[in-house]
DNA sequence: CGACAATGTGTAA
DNA sequence: TACACCTTGTCGA
């Protein structure tokens, strides 16, 4: 899935491209039909994303509430007035990217040709649900949740959710410390629970653990607060540049063999999906176990030391 | 063409 | 821990 990055780049572009603008809400393969009889021909006053978790504040007080799960995408398209990227969520190849807006002619309807739009495509697949403005539109697929609710249960999703290092909210850091060092669960698992800190997945989980030579299975309680906080800084670091660049990225120009422009997929991980393959830092082959039915990847090496 | 995996989560056993 | 959810690209027969 889109990790915590790819949503906050949803965030901005619904703002971008549909606030303050009446949208046609529909449902074309059904599961929303209700729902999108709710919302249609209502305006959307602001959108808000925290962790993996998407918000779109209609007028009168409902909110449309998206989660991608493991394989949910957004695809856009529009006139030349419809910016951004035109397709943003689940990649479905290791390193995959987003698909540019005017990226060429792939029937996405959003080649620049202002005079030619004509309104929506004949939806392709599955499409749970299609906002459309006058300028461009959304196709939402796979998500595994799309819900109509009120600003009441929006707040009650945030309730449940813990501090998003994309968000500088103060404390946020404090209580991501004290939740991930209070229980003797392993940081690999505590760093998925989005109790504990929203937006992360399987493969930032992955990579921070690395960037910070912490071994993946240490307790939880075994961390001290200051290497806690790194992680932190880490996360938010790194998940910024995943909002810039629309990638995860989490190797550093000093690994790439084109240090000047952003490294292809093969060079854009230190371990996520690269086991077997030498640790780019000490050469040991990157370790890789099913950990509370998700894959961990590790270098044995480089994360198996102290971590004082 | 079918099986399978995938940056996820909720529920049941 | 297992499976359901539900979509699509990849890979092997």
């Amino acid at each position: 899935m889109p990790e915590g990055h790819s949503i906050h780049r949803l965030a901005r572009q619904f703002r971008d491209v549909f606030a303050g603008r009446r949208l046609a809400v529909s449902s074309p393969q059904g599961r929303f039909a209700a729902g999108a009889a709710v919302l249609d021909g209502r305006t959307l006053v602001r959108s808000a994303a925290h962790g993996k978790h998407l918000f779109l504040h209609f007028e009168h007080g409902i909110v449309l509430h998206v989660h991608l799960g493991l394989y949910g995408a957004w695809d856009f398209g529009g006139d030349r007035e419809f910016r951004g990227a035109s397709s943003i969520g689940a990649p479905r190849r290791v390193g995959e990217r987003e698909v540019p807006a005017g990226a060429g002619a792939d029937g996405a309807g959003n080649d620049g040709d202002t005079a030619g739009y004509a309104g929506p495509p004949e939806p392709v697949g599955a499409v749970r649900v299609r906002l459309a403005s006058d300028h461009g539109w959304a196709d939402l697929r796979g998500a595994t949740t799309c819900a109509a609710i009120t600003e009441a249960e929006a707040e009650a999703v945030l309730r449940r959710l813990g501090p998003d290092p994309l968000h500088n909210v103060n404390g946020g850091r404090d209580a991501f410390i004290k939740r991930l060092t209070a229980r003797s669960t392993p940081l690999a698992t505590l760093l998925m629970d989005q109790k504990v800190i929203a937006g992360v997945g399987n493969v930032y989980r992955a990579e921070v653990l690395f960037r910070q030579r912490i071994d993946p299975l240490l307790p939880g309680r075994l961390l001290t607060a200051s290497a806690a906080g790194r992680v932190w800084d880490d996360t938010a670091a790194v998940m910024a540049d995943g909002v810039r660049d629309g990638r995860i990225i989490t190797t550093t120009a000093g690994y790439w063999s084109e240090p000047n422009s952003l490294p292809p997929s093969e060079e854009a991980h230190f371990v996520y999906r690269r086991h077997g393959q030498p640790c780019r830092v000490c050469g040991t082959a990157v370790a890789l176990a099913e950990h509370a039915a998700r894959k961990l990847y590790w270098c044995p090496t480089c994360q198996s030391m102290d971590q004082a």
